[in-house]
This record gives C-alpha cells, sequence and structure tokens, in this order.
DNA sequence: GATTGGAACG
C-alpha cells in the first residue's frame, strides 16, 4: 500500500514536469524513485512517452517501450493511443495506421479514443469516407462516441469541404438532445468562415451567445480573421479592440493574426505595436511567430533583423519549414538581393523543401523584376508543378518585355491546364500582339482561349 | 496517464 500511494506521487511529480517540458527533472525523478525503492508503473511510462511525442520526438517516445519492457511492464491501450495521437499530431499518417494496426496485432483492444484518433487522422489523410467508415463503427459497436467524437467528425467534414454535411450533421445532433459546447461551435464558425460563409458565421456565434456560452479567443481570432480575409478591415480592426479592452486572453494566435493582417493593410507601425505588446506579455515564439516577425521585418525592409531573428530560430533548436523560407527568398527579392534569394533557394533546397511553389513563384518573380527573364524561364522549366500565380508573373514580365508570341504559348499552356489568369493579363497579350504586327496570331489566341475555356 | 477548435508565405 505504502509503495503503490509513492507510485501515484512519483506519477504526479513526473505529469508536473512532463506538463511544462521539462522531460531531464522527470527522468532523474524516475532514477531517484528508483533509488529509494519507488518503481514506475505503467502510468509512469505513458506520461513519459505522451510527453515525448509533444515535445521531442517520435523516435524518442519509441524508446520508452524497450525500457518499458526490461521494467516488466506491457504497454496498454493508453500507451498506443499515446503514440497514435503523437504520430497523427505530427502529420506522420502512415506511422499512425502502423501503430493502430500493431495495437490490433499486440491484441490490445482499441477503445473510444484511439478510434476517434484513427477517425481524425483518415481526415488529416484527406480521405473522408474512410473517417466515416470508422465513425459509423463507432455508432454501430458498443462504444459509445463521445463529444470529442462529435468534434473530431464536424472539423474534419469542415476541413475536407464537406460544410453542409458538417453543419447536417451538428443539426441532427442537437435534435438528439447534443448540447454543443464551445469547442463544437468554434470548429462550425471556423469551418463557416473558411467557406467564405461569414454570414452564416456571423448566425452561428449569435446561436453561441443565446446557448449560454461566452465566446472566447479562439472565436474572436477566428472571426477577426475572416473579417481581414474579406477586406472588412473597419470590423476586423474593431474585434481586435474590442478583445483588448474586453480583456480577453490575448495569445500567441491572436496577436500573428493580428500583426500579419496589419502587415498587409500596410500599416507597419500598429503591426509594430502588436509585437512590442505580444512580447511584454511574456508570448513565447514558436516557429509560426519567428514566421510572422520576419515577414513584418522583410515588409518593412529591415533584413538584418529578419537575418538575425533566423538565427534565433536555430539557437532555439526550431526548424525553419517552408514558410520561413519563402519570407526570406520574398524578402531578399524584393530589396532588389537576387544573388542573395538565389543562395537562400539553393539553401532551402538542399533542407528538403525543394517542392515549395510559393517560393519558387516569389524567385520568379523577382528575377522578372530584375530583368533576368531568361533566367525565370529555365527556372519555370524545371518545375514539376505550376500554379496560376507562376503563369501569370511569367507572361506579364514577358508582355513587359514585348515578347508577346512566347506570353502567347504561355498564355494557352496555362489555360488548357484549367488555371485562371488575370483577364487583364490575357488582354496585355492580346494588344500586344496585333499593336506589333502579329493580328492573325491574336485572332487565332482568342479563339483558342474561348474554347480552352468552354473544356473548363 | 491521453484524442478535437483559432495564427505565418506569392
Amino acid at each position: 500500500m505504502v509503495c503503490r500511494l509513492s507510485t501515484r506521487l512519483l506519477n504526479i511529480s513526473i505529469a508536473g514536469f512532463c506538463k511544462s517540458r521539462q522531460l531531464e527533472k522527470a527522468e532523474a525523478v524516475i532514477i531517484d524513485g528508483i533509488r529509494l525503492g519507488v518503481l514506475p508503473d505503467v502510468v509512469t511510462y505513458n506520461t513519459l512517452i505522451d510527453a515525448y511525442c509533444r515535445f521531442v520526438s517520435m523516435d524518442a517516445a519509441y524508446t520508452i517501450l524497450p525500457r518499458m519492457r526490461e521494467a516488466g511492464i506491457s504497454p496498454d491501450v493508453i500507451t498506443y493511443n499515446s503514440l497514435l495521437a503523437g504520430a497523427t499530431r505530427n502529420c506522420l499518417l502512415s506511422q499512425s495506421l502502423d501503430i493502430f494496426e500493431e495495437m490490433l496485432q499486440s491484441g490490445i483492444h482499441p477503445d473510444v479514443w484511439s478510434y476517434n484518433t484513427l477517425m481524425h487522422c483518415f481526415f488529416k489523410l484527406g480521405k473522408p469516407d474512410e473517417a466515416y467508415r470508422v465513425f459509423r463503427d463507432i455508432i454501430l459497436s458498443n462504444l459509445s462516441p463521445c463529444p470529442t467524437t462529435f468534434n473530431i467528425m464536424i472539423n474534419g467534414l469542415c476541413r475536407n469541404g464537406y460544410m453542409h454535411n458538417a453543419l447536417g450533421l451538428f443539426r441532427n445532433l442537437q435534435r438528439y438532445g447534443f448540447v454543443p459546447k464551445l469547442e463544437t461551435y468554434n470548429i462550425l464558425i471556423d469551418g463557416l468562415c473558411k467557406a467564405g460563409r461569414l454570414g452564416a458565421a456571423r448566425s452561428v456565434l449569435k446561436e453561441l451567445g443565446e446557448s449560454g456560452l461566452k465566446p472566447n479567443a479562439i472565436t474572436h481570432t477566428t472571426v477577426m480573421k475572416r473579417c481581414f480575409k474579406s477586406r472588412q478591415f473597419k470590423l476586423g480592426l474593431e474585434i481586435l479592440s474590442e478583445m483588448k479592452s474586453e480583456g480577453h486572453t490575448f495569445d500567441g494566435f491572436a496577436y500573428c493574426t493580428a500583426i500579419s493582417a496589419l502587415v498587409k493593410l500596410g500599416k507597419i507601425n500598429e503591426a509594430n505595436d502588436c509585437v512590442v505588446q505580444m512580447i511584454k506579455n511574456g508570448i513565447v515564439l514558436d516557429l509560426v511567430s519567428y514566421n510572422t516577425l520576419i515577414n513584418l521585418y522583410c515588409k518593412e525592409g529591415k533584413l538584418e533583423a529578419a537575418f538575425n531573428l533566423l538565427d534565433e530560430i536555430e539557437k532555439r533548436g526550431l526548424e525553419c519549414d517552408r514558410y520561413t523560407h519563402t519570407i526570406i527568398i520574398d524578402g531578399l527579392c524584393k530589396a532588389g538581393n537576387i544573388e542573395g534569394a538565389q543562395q537562400h533557394l539553393s539553401y532551402m533546397n538542399t533542407m528538403g523543401f525543394d517542392s515549395n511553389l510559393v517560393a519558387l513563384n516569389c524567385m520568379i518573380d523577382g528575377l522578372c523584376k530584375a530583368g533576368q527573364i531568361d533566367c525565370a524561364m529555365k527556372l519555370f522549366e524545371s518545375m514539376e508543378i505550376k500554379d496560376s500565380f507562376t503563369y501569370t508573373s511569367l507572361v506579364h514580365n514577358l508582355c513587359r518585355a514585348r515578347r508577346f508570341r512566347s506570353a502567347s504559348k504561355l498564355l494557352l499552356s496555362c489555360l488548357k491546364g484549367g488555371m485562371k489568369i488575370l483577364k487583364s493579363t490575357q488582354r496585355a497579350v492580346l494588344d500586344g500582339l496585333s499593336n506589333s504586327g502579329y493580328t492573325s496570331d491574336a485572332r487565332k489566341l482568342k479563339s483558342k482561349i474561348w474554347s480552352a475555356r468552354l473544356l473548363h
């Protein structure tokens, strides 16, 4: 009895250190415990596995398994659920499916948490049908679905373009007496916002208020972002000041939403004020926050400050992602440092981001603006995937360089690929051809544009 | 002892 009680205390202490990311201290507590004769149990190891998944890596989490076995403790359903959640959270989705398979083969029965996570994994993989099959299995089996099951389902439907079904499920559930929590409302509001249905989002927001729940920072951030996106800047700024005056928790998400919106509005001073407040409020910067700040510094031409933050990212043990690289490449291009941008591009490629379409588009645009259209064309030809930004940038700049026949060729392959291109850019190609004497080419292009439109 | 919701690039 004494020993079991001590193990419980040991686990509480370990959970505390794990929660605050102090894994070395958690490990030290285990060693001290063993020295005093207090042995870790399955809870101890599960807590550790969860923390390693969250804060270190999946590989680190896997190293706990042999340690457990050495101590004579078998993994249980929670062990597997933690690994499953870790892999899914880190988007290692095929690994998630393997873990689920391994769980079945070890004779451990998955519970509703396992199925919830599996469902989430299928949604992340863009396989809503498979996710729905899991959902149906949960309903039809003896496992009873929990509120999280419904939240994951509604969120997954929203993210996979099934807004209508998400809303339908929500209404059906309400009919059966399901009382939505704030999370559910936030999921729906975000889905509606991302689908561009600001009006519907507002009425769900109203429903939220009427249900007696109070919107939180997540709700406000979601709506604020949508306002900025649909160019309702005044309303967005109002929500921002409302959040401040009503004393809502202003967290990293809210600050980053506001800062990047202000940068896009060209309100650089206000954006910097926000940065000062964010730092003052003790927000610990994560990669997204660094990217947001680097973008701000690039937009105001403070490349040195941007590169200082790049160093800080490394010092903190974080890794730059495709956003960081794109922001830097675009920043260097806009500052007229094409050589630097090209250097960073090859560095990005060595880091495994060689199919970063947005960064390549920035580079193409930068090369064109610097008058190196042939370089841009070469890069274009080496690209496996192109989108309408790639084409628009090149066609536009080919026109400016009066190379209308090349522009015409690219314009056509763009439209044939089913991609849109600005009407004004199309006009520039047609006018350019006619005005420089290629009247029949212009006519042919015009009819080809028509037929391409008919086909798509 | 654990699963779900909001932020960043052209």
